[in-house]
DNA sequence: CGGCACGTTGATAGGGATCAACGAAGGTGG
DNA sequence: CCACCTTCGTTGATCCCTATCAACGTGCCG
């Protein structure tokens, strides 16, 4: 993968201190004064392009990479006969962490859309957190965050049915992008049917019949991916003792 | 949770150079004169006897947990209403990572047998960690193989059949006894059918009855608990290709 | 306009959950 | 030492959820 890499000297809202995902990405629980320097070893490629990948399976690991902006989805090649979506990673996210300890990449990351990204190249980064205790800190948490995410993951797959993964899904999404600053109720699925298919362990017909009986009980509404969350509750209700 | 601490000054095998799972967990990497200081945070409580709880969901993160004989499962109580089996810790295995930047402990862990454990108090770890560089990269890897861990659970049980699933786990847990120095083809299960159909979503006696037929199909063997793996590459290809 | 990716909807079949009964093993107390 | 109970594993019968195959509509792009 080659990326263009942008001069140091750009402008104000490509340092941490004014971007703002800052508060909700790795930087967020550093002081000022060492900001600056974690701002130092960031890179910012070029935007990818919808479908465009930003590592690949088996590549050598170098980096975690913050979304900015746009989605991405992590996909795991199984033994060459089909593709699982593990994840899918919104603004503020951090991606790679799965890959630390590791020499090689363990999955594929797809842009789902237009996605900017920050790189973090993880050997300036662990150099630097010998000096830093805060973003020691960070990291550790950061991948406390992910082990309970996919905790999370695990627990809507196992044994339920398709509305409650579903229902857990739009919850989960609600929340995420609640916690970065936008709307709880109202947000854009990147997604296909087949990737949240693949991610649910649903066939992409069942995600399609699920969403559409949402819709008809006045769950959610929906116009192209754009979704509207209209009952919280009883989402959350759904989710929980699942369906009727 | 009350726990007998023991002593500094106990035996050989009690430290970490003279422990037969040196070199399989944390502290594998650490150097031998960095060796020493980790030692010392180390507590070692009494034994746990079969189904008492090592950590208890909500509870005050303070620990981690290496097992050393034994073995643990980690259990999510889901609203009340069930239990959700989350993983398995075998010996070497390090248990209380998904808790790291948490204030409480996000799951229950209850032994499967009687279990023997090291107590890693995490200030003192972190603290050490300042220090000990070596330590610090110790527990990233250990962080990011417990996260490619749940992404191969996540793998499992995303739309595979019962046999599959089981295949997978046969296999997981026979590579995992053997990067420990035990047989890969010869095993104890210590835990139930109820756990293991939790953990790969499915029901009990779903579990109980795919175990039948790997038996009559002569994949595994079962004397009690202890399961005889006769042919691990039958088993792949199940994993693999799904039944038949 | 034609091709393609994507989403929807229908019909069908099958895998696994569920309910139920039963046997084996281990712990307990008389 | 044996009767009792509880936990665990096995096996059978039934039903339902969801995968699968299929057809069709839509929007987008070359």
């Amino acid at each position: 993968m080659t990326t263009v890499r942008q001069g140091r000297s750009g402008p104000a809202e490509l340092l941490c201190e004014g971007c703002s995902l800052h508060g909700a990405c790795l930087s967020r629980s550093l002081p000022l004064e060492e900001l600056e320097a974690f701002d130092a070893i960031i890179d910012r490629p070029r935007p990818l392009k919808r479908g465009e990948a930003l590592v690949r399976q088996g590549q050598p690991f170098t980096s975690l990479f913050v979304v900015r902006s746009g989605s991405l989805k992590q996909v795991i090649d199984v033994d060459g006969r089909y593709d699982q979506v593990v994840h899918f990673y919104l603004p503020s996210e951090t991606e790679g962490l799965d890959a630390i300890g590791e020499a090689r990449c363990p999955a594929t990351v797809l842009a789902l859309e237009r996605t900017f990204v920050c790189e973090l190249p993880f050997a300036h980064l662990e150099r630097l957190a010998t000096r830093l205790p805060s973003l020691r800190g960070a990291l550790y948490r950061c991948m406390g965050r992910e082990l309970r995410g996919d905790q999370r993951q695990v627990c809507l797959l196992s044994g339920r049915t398709a509305e409650q993964r579903l229902a857990g899904f739009l919850l989960g999404l609600s929340e995420r992008f609640h916690a970065r600053g936008c709307s709880r109720y109202r947000f854009h699925l990147a997604m296909s049917r087949a990737d949240i298919g693949s991610h649910l362990g649903l066939a992409l017909e069942t995600v399609s019949r699920v969403m559409g009986r949402f819709q008809r009980q006045g769950l959610v509404a929906m116009a192209g991916r754009e979704v509207t969350l209209r009952s919280l509750e009883g989402l959350t209700v759904i989710a929980e003792d699942g369906p009727r």
